[in-house]
Formats: C-alpha cells, sequence, structure tokens
DNA sequence: AAGTGGTCTAGACCACCTG
DNA sequence: AGGTGGTCTAGACCACTTG
C-alpha cells in the first residue's frame, strides 16, 4: 500500500474516534510530515483523500478543519455515491429476482445510436425485465445495451446481474452515469406488471451509463413502484 | 493563476478540438513535461484535474487515454453535479417567483434537531414556499433552517433565492448535500396549490444541505408537480 | 527489457489570513 | 510579521503492462 494512503487511514480513524479537536484545526502540515517521517508533498496527498471523502477541508492561510459533520455521518451507510446496480443495493437484506420479458438483438434506431455512440451496423440487445423484491415485483427495467461490449447475452446471466457479469467475466468497470429521475403516471405495463392503480404513480429513472474508457454501455430507462424504492444521492460541492 | 492550472486548460481544449488522437494514447507525462518546460508532478496535477472531471483517464503502465464520451459530454451542459437551488437553475430562461405561505421562527421537533444537529434551545426557520415558473405553480417547497446561521430571514430574501443570500452576504459556501428522491400521490397541499389531480403524481425530493466547514444548514422537502421538473444526477466511479 | 504511470523526497517560493 | 496552506522543482525508485 502506498505511504499515503497508510497515512490518510491513520488521520481518518484518529478523526473518527475524536482523538482531534473538532473546533481547532488539525496539527499543521509541517508537524505531520515530523510526525509521520515523510515529506509535506506526502502528507498533501493523504489530506488531499480525506478532502474528497469529505471528512476536512482546507484554508490558505487558516489550517485545515474537520467537517462538523463527521459524526452525522458515520450514521449514513454513505460511503460514496457509486452506482451498483439493483442486485447489489439489497445483497444479503433480500431476496432479487428477474423475469425476462424481452431478450431480442436487433438494430438501433436512431436515438439509440445517439445515446449509445453506435453506427447504423452494430446491433443491440433490447432487454426487458421485471423485478421482484422478496417475491413482490417493484420495477420494470429496460435497456438497451451494444452487443459488441456483451458478447452472448444468455438467459442465465439476465436472471442475476449484468453488473456482475461485466465486472468478473467482462472485467470492465463502470465509470460515470448520467441519470434522469421523473415520478409519472402509470402506464398500461405499470398496471398490468406491476399492479399498479391508476392512481398510483411510478418513479422512472431514464440513465446512460458508461465504461471506464467511456464507451456508452447501457441506455435504459427503469419504472418503480412509488412505494417500493427512492433514489438517494450525494452531491459534493466544490472543494 | 496556478501553472498546472493553465496545463490543464490548454490539455483541455486539444482534447475537445480534437488535436489528440481518439484512439492512442496522450504523449506521456515525461513528453508533456518538457513541452511544457515544467516537472513531471505538475503535468500529474494537470493530469489529475482532467481525470476528476471525466475527460480522461490513466492505467499504470499503459498510458493515458481520452474518454470516448468526450464528444457526447460537450452536448450535455454538465460541467459537475453541483447544487445551485432552483432559481439559478432557470437564470435567463423564465422567470422564477415565490409565494410565501409561512415563514415562523420557532424552537426544532425532535427529527430537526436530528437532522441539523441543533440544541433544543436553538431556533429555526420553517417556512414554506410556493414556487412558480412563468407564473404557473410548479412545486411547494417546505424548509427548516437553523436562526443562528441565517440571522434575519427577511420575506425579501425568501422572494428571491437563499442560496444566493448564503454565497453573498454571509459569504458561506454550500459543502455536501444529501437527498432521497421519490414519487408520491399528491396530497391536499398538493391538490390546492399546484392544482394536481388525484391522478397526477408528484416528485419529492428531501434533503440536508451542508455547508463546507459541515454545518447542516437546510433540511427540506420539496414536491414538484409531476410534469414541471426533473431531477438530473451524475454519478462518478471510482477514479 | 523497455516503457509507461504511481509514488516519494527535501527542499523552495508564493498566496493568504490573523494578530 | 509570522504562520498557514498552495504550488513547484529535479530528480529517484517502484509497479504494472507489453513486446
Amino acid at each position: 500500500m502506498a505511504k499515503y494512503k497508510d497515512i490518510a487511514a491513520t488521520i481518518r480513524n484518529r478523526i473518527l474516534e475524536g482523538q482531534y479537536s473538532a473546533d481547532g484545526p488539525l496539527p499543521e502540515q509541517k508537524k505531520l510530515a515530523q510526525e509521520f517521517e515523510t515529506s509535506r508533498m506526502t502528507i498533501q496527498k493523504a489530506l488531499e483523500m480525506l478532502t474528497y471523502e469529505g471528512l476536512i477541508y482546507s484554508e490558505q492561510g487558516r489550517g485545515t478543519f474537520i467537517k462538523s459533520n463527521v459524526s452525522a455521518l458515520s450514521q449514513l451507510d454513505a460511503t460514496v455515491n457509486q452506482y451498483v446496480g439493483t442486485t447489489k443495493l439489497f445483497a444479503g437484506k433480500a431476496t432479487v429476482k428477474s423475469d425476462i420479458l424481452k431478450n431480442e438483438l436487433r438494430l438501433p434506431n436512431a436515438e439509440e445510436q445517439e445515446k449509445l455512440q453506435l453506427a447504423k451496423t452494430e446491433a443491440v440487445y433490447d432487454v426487458v425485465r421485471l423485478r421482484f423484491l422478496n417475491e413482490v415485483p417493484y420495477s420494470i427495467e429496460h435497456s438497451i445495451m451494444p452487443a459488441k461490449i456483451l458478447g452472448e447475452l444468455t438467459d442465465t446471466v439476465l436472471k442475476k446481474s449484468i453488473y456482475e457479469y461485466l465486472g468478473q467475466t467482462l472485467n470492465l468497470k463502470i465509470g460515470v452515469a448520467y441519470r434522469r429521475i421523473s415520478a409519472d403516471q402509470p402506464n398500461q405495463m405499470d398496471q398490468e406488471y406491476l399492479h399498479c392503480k391508476p392512481i398510483e404513480p411510478v418513479l422512472q429513472v431514464t440513465q446512460t451509463v458508461f465504461l471506464q474508457n467511456g464507451m456508452p454501455f447501457e441506455y435504459s430507462t427503469t419504472r418503480h413502484r412509488y412505494d417500493m424504492g427512492s433514489i438517494t444521492t450525494i452531491t459534493q460541492g466544490n472543494h
């Protein structure tokens, strides 16, 4: 492990255990460099990590301070706002299953070509899945994914988790995701599969997910029963 | 301006203008250091900036690459997923006004004490505002804010933007925000003020907003007409 | 083995805040 | 003026990937 990560871990623990005064500043960088027998640059990389984690902040000419919401943060189980997919989110807490309503290989339409940056000739998977939480249907997920990334997409994979398949079998990493969240009245499918009554709305999430190398990997729309799911986001201000 | 920021700006422009091959790697760090007549550490800080912006990524032993979604990104006006409040979001595009339905100074209840990290004795403002976009009501915002941060909260401020007041008058900076987004059936107030029919849902956002120093500054619930507003988020994976 | 990025050093000077 | 963090240097060695 890199030295600056070790140092960051040590300082993080001290902060969480209250070993540093919550009011006053942290020891100055020069002192920390002496204590950890390293250079100031290395200390700065460690502090930079903790800054991105939202634990501390620095002000030029004043010092480095602990954010006062640190105690509140430890109550939330929110590490970072990272996309994990539905399956992993509920791991261990409940059983998640999927019915595959559609799994088709076809050519993309104009919108899909644009969103997934594909040529007319590059095929996509068009997959619709009904997802169950503890045997109760809670969302319908409609995904368009480029065939060139996924290769052979079997029902076995779809029944489990596409994200698991991506990371473990294809060894690809998720990068950025753009999501648009809105509320909507239930449509015909929602009423049929999610058993929504006309007055029971859905929460709709339309997202484009990119791999770490920037290739678009999924363009999807998911509709959740309003009483079975909400989205949590953490937005960091500028550092 | 810092040298590494200048260099980052130069490289960013080159990438956006297509001066670097989209397939191959960027010039190696040593070459860039020579070109910009600087040290490798400074080049690394510049590249680090572009990495956090989602423009490039590096792989140890291979090189630094341009993400292939760069062209798609420039279509979106999304720089970073920063919270700006409703007023600024629509600046110039439409007129935003507020009716103040309630503006009360009182003591916090147990939930508010916890969310805002307040003592029983510290007063809060309890504000309900009906927001109009081009004279049409589109959301109801219910905010609880600590009086010790805001000082005197006049109706003049509330009619405009609290976030503007924070930044410009109080010189405080927004830090992190936690938000929970869900869909809901319209309640009595939604039906009265947003003119929702029973089958017209609302998009609800419950958020806790912290200042840069970690003090909680707002605990609020906003309900939007489903056909007037959606939330867009950008989630970065791990770098 | 060669070439890439990742980390680290031991200094230095600058920018900013506070008394 | 003194003390803080912010930036920068000119090297060095390490970790990883590729031919």
